[in-house]
DNA sequence: ACCACTGGTTCTGTATGCGAACCACTAAAG
DNA sequence: CTTTAGTGGTTCGCATACAGAACCAGTGGT
């Protein structure tokens, strides 16, 4: 990070990004730990440009549209709209279950597009979410196709106790097997009750770009099950994979963070 | 604009919101009027917050995922994907026409949600575009309810003469119309070959906040037809407007910039 | 080998943003 | 009613963090 005050900016808006809607001049500074007139300068830099707005009646701060502006370019852009959700709608009314697209991005897993099933009980799950690669279907999916060393540094970079202690061994194995059979099925390992099958998608380098994944609860959705959707999910997988070569979407899985 | 620095920034950022997908850093810099060395600090910043990426081969700069996660969150408190498009869907299903929900944000409105009708030829238009007040039915729906005083500002500010030129007078008379029926029909005035049919959405405050249109190819939706599916909008426009009272969504008109 | 580009780096003067102390205001508490 | 503890907003001197010229290193074209 180079510039201190874009970077105070930038954190300034991340603070909106959690759950909490609005938010005051000195409760931002609080928790950023600055002075509340550095806020107040960002906040009204941020206000003039539509980046952030103000409740009429409480004088706090949210989010402004300038960002769903920014964020709709990049759909744009990413040809979600036009191309990979209508695709992905078609195999969720197929198959009756959730469909996700998990894009990658430096060293962690975005979901940039579901497109909900039509049961009552269904996967749902937010959009914008980022986690690390090493857990659920989704984005094993993708690290399994990353780069060696890459996948080594990540690797090692598992916190090997704790709450979200993983077994590297098993783990090495997975990936494996997900290299070998370029699918990956798992029930309840990044969300309790869900189980996912994710196939990858490359991009115009054959560089892994993202995961395509049926996502359901786990209790209608064994691995047996899973398996029966394959190849309804594989000719999404070869379409969207076209797309994503036709438009050089995905890849440069970036440097380690 | 308080913030030289992050003023700076934002306009590097908006550089990319055209079309033009790549930007090199002297390219910036001259389009920005400042010296290469101001946008690298910038764009390194931006990178290192994944705010901006760069192509692998061509080292130039693209926007990041970073914003795509801001427009997510918005549009999750907007209620945009699991309320209103839903509605919205449903209405496009039984007119077969598209739907568009625009935004009023300050004193311009932005398009922030388009459902496509089922018809080979149909209305489409791109997410997040804004443009003033006084031309279009989903336009001129908003300004109608804007506050007399705001409502004056802005017919003053219009530009008498040029190619966007507009008669205040009808304009006036129009809108006097929308206020007294509660719709707008337009046909060729935003998008020449277009023609749109909209009613207002208020907020919890009675504040005018968004506005509900049926767009079409004008060639089948003459005044008549468009009249037609008033039911039907209107029923639409109800749970919207629920929506919009129940999670205090919309509003605040703002200042005149 | 040259030129015309590119992105990246260095260094210095000064413009610029920082922050303590200051208002003016509101809402709740005494 | 006054007090207090909040709030957003403003001021101003000082130190710093940023701007910009000049620089390097690399690349692709002629």
């Amino acid at each position: 990070m180079e510039l201190k005050t874009l970077g105070n900016a930038l954190n300034v808006l991340e603070c909106f990004a959690k759950e909490r809607k609005h938010l005051g001049l000195r409760e931002i500074a609080r928790e950023l730990g600055v002075s509340h007139t550095v806020i107040h300068r960002i906040a009204s830099t941020f206000e003039g440009r539509g980046y952030l707005r103000r409740a009429p009646e409480s004088r706090k701060y949210t989010l402004g549209m300038k960002l769903l502006e920014h964020g709709f370019t990049l759909q744009r852009r990413l040809k979600l709209t036009d191309l990979i959700r209508p695709e992905m709608r078609q195999l969720s009314d197929k198959t009756g279950e959730s469909v996700v697209l998990t894009w990658l991005d430096g060293c962690q897993g975005v979901y940039v597009a579901i497109v909900e099933g039509n049961q009552q009980v269904r996967f749902t799950e937010e959009l914008g979410v980022r986690s690390p690669l090493y857990a659920g279907a989704s984005h094993k999916t993708m690290l399994a196709f990353m780069p060696p060393g890459i996948v080594e540094t990540i690797i090692s970079d598992i916190p090997n106790s704790g709450p979200n202690c993983v077994d590297t061994a098993k783990l090495r194995a997975d990936l494996e097997l997900i290299r070998e059979r370029r699918w990956c099925y798992s029930s309840g390992e990044q969300v309790e009750d869900a189980a996912a099958f994710s196939v990858p998608i490359f991009n115009h380098r054959d560089e892994i770009a993202a995961s395509l994944s049926i996502a359901s609860p786990k209790f209608r959705f064994s691995r047996d099950e899973a398996l029966n959707t394959l190849p309804l999910l594989r000719e999404s997988e070869s379409r969207i994979n076209g797309y994503f070569r036709r438009y050089h979407l995905g890849g440069m899985h970036g440097g380690i963070p």
